[in-house]
DNA sequence: GTAACTGTACTCGGATATTCCATGTCCGAGTAGGGTTGG
DNA sequence: CCAACCCTACTCGGACATGGAATATCCGAGTACAGTTAC
């Protein structure tokens, strides 16, 4: 099994637009500051966009904003908004194929393997359910070397590039 | 998220196995009962024999055979054994990078989203530990229609085909 | 008649193609702000 | 000096390549049974 690479960058993005509290981010902003490729990123970001997680603006000081507070954003949300909401384990029905076609009629219980394995990932996204934004949040606030003061103090730096006469080259040429 | 489909083909052949107890049935009869492909179904099993879930033997009369007490075979051992013990969500450290590159040391607390989501999957993977395949008998024993009865009547009844002079061939040519 | 031998058929096991999805990249539509120009 | 206009730069959004893993297939090594033959 295998969780595609989005989903942790959706995270990760939605964990900075949370610091970043209502300011406008551009998807090549977040890229430069996760180091990720930014045309990829964006498609993610326009899948969390769909699902009503992040609001997109176009134009300058366009960018992406938490369209609701983080505790109304649970994990379960991005997953299911970058992953799909199909359930991992796909239930095909070989029960019924072979010797036994026919014999199992729709009207049979259910598949008891596709049910116990349903039962699993319930208890997955439950837990992912259970936890929010907030809490992620919360546990960052906590952590030593505050990382979401030093991204604020990043990202306010960053914007006001001179890009007329003032590109400090290192090379001289 | 996708799980692969051996995990379903394993899990029903493991049942299968169950159901049909200490009989040994080569990977032909299985792919040929559950109308799948039997190479690849090969490629399943070799993987569930690795893990010592099943014994495999050679030659004729031989195939594969539970190697232990369906009690003892839970869910998370099938699944472990096909699809790996690796997590689903892999995490890449990308809050080290950018510009937060060398500020953020080996010491510092572990990513907050990685420990969330490895809480989820724990919750996942403690659930597939909860249930055994013995579990997973008992509940097709209480179903209508007995598979495992029908399952062993087809068994017993396929093996002694006579491939001499007695192929009752539908067309008369 | 019995026992050893040989041959065959059947099994798993791993090395080898192929297909599909995740990953990655590109270009176009649309907007907002800023500069310019005319009044 | 002020307002309207235009133009540029920047943004998202979706359409288009690419790579690697899951899927599927094939052939070889090895064993057990059955038939045959010699004693």
């Amino acid at each position: 099994m295998r969780l595609g690479s989005g989903v942790e960058w959706g995270l990760h993005c939605c964990l900075l637009l949370a610091w970043l509290e209502g300011e406008s981010v551009p998807v090549a902003r977040l890229a430069e500051y996760h180091d990720l490729p930014a045309a990829y990123l964006n498609k993610q970001m326009q899948a969390l966009a769909r699902a009503g997680i992040v609001r997109s603006g176009p134009g300058a000081k366009g960018g992406f904003v938490l369209a609701r507070p983080p505790e109304m954003i649970t994990l379960l949300d991005v997953v299911v908004a970058i992953e799909g909401r199909e359930d991992a384990f796909r239930c095909t029905e070989i029960r019924r194929s072979g010797p036994e076609r026919g014999v199992i009629s729709d009207h049979t219980a259910p598949c008891t393997i596709a049910t116990a394995m349903r039962k699993a990932e319930l208890a997955w996204r439950r837990s992912l359910a259970e936890q929010t934004l907030a809490d992620i949040l919360a546990a960052t606030q906590e952590k030593a070397g505050a990382p979401a003061s030093r991204a604020r103090r990043w990202f306010a730096r960053q914007p006001p590039e001179n890009p007329g006469s003032n590109t400090p080259s290192t090379r001289g040429d």
